[in-house]
DNA sequence: TGTACATCAGTGAACGCGCGTTCACTGATGTAC
DNA sequence: TGTACATCAGTGAACGCGCGTTCACTGATGTAC
């Protein structure tokens, strides 16, 4: 059911209904409310969860693998253009991050994922500031925005080829 | 009229009707559409509008101060804590830049505006590579998305300190 | 094993509401003669 | 100067529609005796 986190990437959590959501779930939308009490709940949800998964998985690339090597993987995926066009999946901050400033109701979970993320940035930099990582973590999502609003244009990939140079000092091979 | 954009930049896209936008601007819904063909382009108008200012304006600033004190003045405004509370004014990019980047319609004015900023910062920086300023401007976006979504936690300064002194290479007089 | 009942996910019609848009109309203003 | 007409921003009722939510109901499943 949490499939309800694609149509709400696609068309932001005011432009479905939960009759679109339960449409996509093969169901209808009347038994909605035996699941969520209300269609921001399952937004509010939804975000979290998917936030927590990703800081999760952040947590466990730079737990596992050497320092330069997990930030690089961590970067070049949230920055691959191909990531980037698909914003139905992904994470969340860059495609419902302004959605969901303006529910404060959900701010405390994902103020911890934020967190989270940053922490496991920090530990990919074992000799810099740990302050360092939350700017890296906003360069990412900025970039990523700022990417799709540059649409198809040349623009789009000099914005993510520009972030990705920033956070890991230098150019990289695959190249968009 | 483009009074709309408070609107816009504190509810959403999606978040409002044109009966609310002509009731702030003291008239009636009907006569909306003498102005406007759709709500969609006075959307599009408004926002391509208010970038494009903004761009004018970082443009001015880079041109008469020197490089560094421009730079400053940018950066401290953007991410000045007022500025990053007061989301009903100020820049469009972390408050709609996802709402619009769903609808392609704006994409080309709105990605030549963000040429235009990064052009900029770019020449406040004249030792450094252009492209990095498509990283520093997706780093101050980036930033004021999560410092919205954390909300009056001791985060969101977190995150607005870090980016500042990642940009201006050190910390500064005005912490939040 | 068989009957009676409780549970509960899911159905589909219905509700009140606000949306984006249309349209006949008003009334002030400007222009022509 | 005065009359007749054109223009057009703004009014307010109305339209069809889709929204979030409610609710009586179904029907499969599990449990009790």
């Amino acid at each position: 059911m949490d499939a309800a986190g694609v149509l709400f990437r696609r068309h932001g959590i005011d432009g479905v209904g939960v009759d679109a959501i339960m449409r996509e779930a093969g169901l209808t939308h009347g038994g909605f409310y035996v699941h969520f009490p209300s269609k921001e709940a399952l937004a509010a949800e939804v975000c979290a969860g998917s936030l927590a998964r990703s800081a999760t998985r952040w947590a466990g690339l730079a737990q596992e693998a050497d320092g330069a090597g997990a930030l690089g993987a961590i970067v070049e995926a949230y920055l691959s253009p191909q990531r980037v066009a698909a914003c139905e999946t992904g994470c969340i901050l860059p495609t419902l991050g302004a959605d969901l400033a303006r529910r404060p109701t959900a701010h405390p979970a994902l103020a911890a994922s934020i967190r989270a993320m940053a922490e496991a940035i920090a530990k990919c930099r074992p000799g810099a500031e740990p302050e360092r990582a939350l700017a890296d973590l906003s360069c990412m999502v900025g970039a990523v925005v700022l990417a799709r609003l540059a649409g198809d244009t040349p623009l789009s990939g000099e914005i993510l080829a520009a972030a990705r140079t920033e956070l890991l000092g230098g150019p990289t091979a695959d190249e968009g």
